[in-house]
DNA sequence: TCTCCTCAGTTGAAGATTCAAGTTCGATGA
DNA sequence: TCATCGAACTTGAATCTTCAACTGAGGAGA
């Protein structure tokens, strides 16, 4: 607490103050776009679909928690909805131990096929038409090192996701 | 929704999912740590430090609504809970209408004053000084734009820090 | 003046997330 | 074999946000 905190230059400001509203709207207007025209907040959407990619559509809690970039409490409680609408289960997972997986039903993998479109053409109005290629290479790499920086146990995740996914 | 929506190519994909982790990231850890250290969430922390650069230490509701980038009856609520703390009150404008403006108290700049430094750091630590002024530059451009797709209105927020704010 | 409309703000209930505690199971080691 | 520990997950209460309905204060126009 005692350190020297040298504040930010006008540039750095700008941009953090730029960064605050980006990251304070974006995420609320995915989830007006979901909740509008499928029903699901953005937490939701994201879980099923790292479910609707998983090999034999299930995971164990704890790694779609960390997909999901969520608590393992706000995943249990997310899930608890999603059972009683029907679009995922739960049970042991096959390897030992305490572990539970969630599973999606048919009903889940159709809610998501049906929400994609919408979404993808969200994200296209928001962002990604917005900027062009140079842009969107530099956003990737500024992206990567802030969430290397704020929660690099994250940065394996988002490798898997390297050229060619 | 009959229009035909592309896909995503890799790139992009690779662009939007890095993007998705950082908005989702960053405002958790801006929260985890003015929570722990300060007791105020991001939002009421904007809101107190709106209020302390105004003149007069006092905004219109909605005026602050803006600013802060939430919904009035979030910050109706935000402001109850910070009445109730004594770090702001509520007059009614000296415009005429039924317009009310948030005013901050000594103890709310207070308030603020001993939360910025810990919060400056914050944003040093995640994202200022883990990128070089090429990156700021770039993440200033990039965020401008996306803010001014998803929410035109707040481009003039937004302009008002231009260089040398 | 009267009616109607809109804007500014609040309210309370419903919904989602966080927080702290609790349960269950497996592994570790004496 | 039996403590003890930690990991995986759940639970319920507290907190925060959203949603929809509501109140009150100007206008605008007949």
């Amino acid at each position: 607490m005692s350190e020297e905190t040298p504040w930010l230059s006008s540039e750095q400001l700008r941009a953090w103050m730029a960064l605050n509203a980006m990251i304070e709207i974006l995420p609320a207007a995915i989830d007006v776009q979901l909740k509008r025209d499928a029903g699901l907040n953005g937490f939701e959407y994201v879980v099923l679909a790292g479910l609707s990619e998983a090999p034999g559509r299930a995971l164990p809690m704890t790694d779609l928690a960390v997909f999901a970039t969520g608590s393992r409490s706000r995943l249990s409680h997310a899930v608890d909805r999603m059972e009683r609408k029907g679009w995922v289960t739960r049970r042991p997972a096959e390897t030992a131990g305490r572990r539970m997986e969630a599973v999606l039903t048919d009903a889940g993998m159709a809610k998501v096929v049906a929400a994609a479109p919408g979404h993808v053409r969200e994200a296209r109005r928001l962002v990604i038409d917005a900027l062009d290629d140079k842009e969107i290479a530099q956003l990737d790499t500024i992206a990567r090192t802030i969430v290397a920086t704020a929660a690099p146990e994250l940065r394996t995740m988002l490798e898997e996701h390297s050229p060619s996914a």
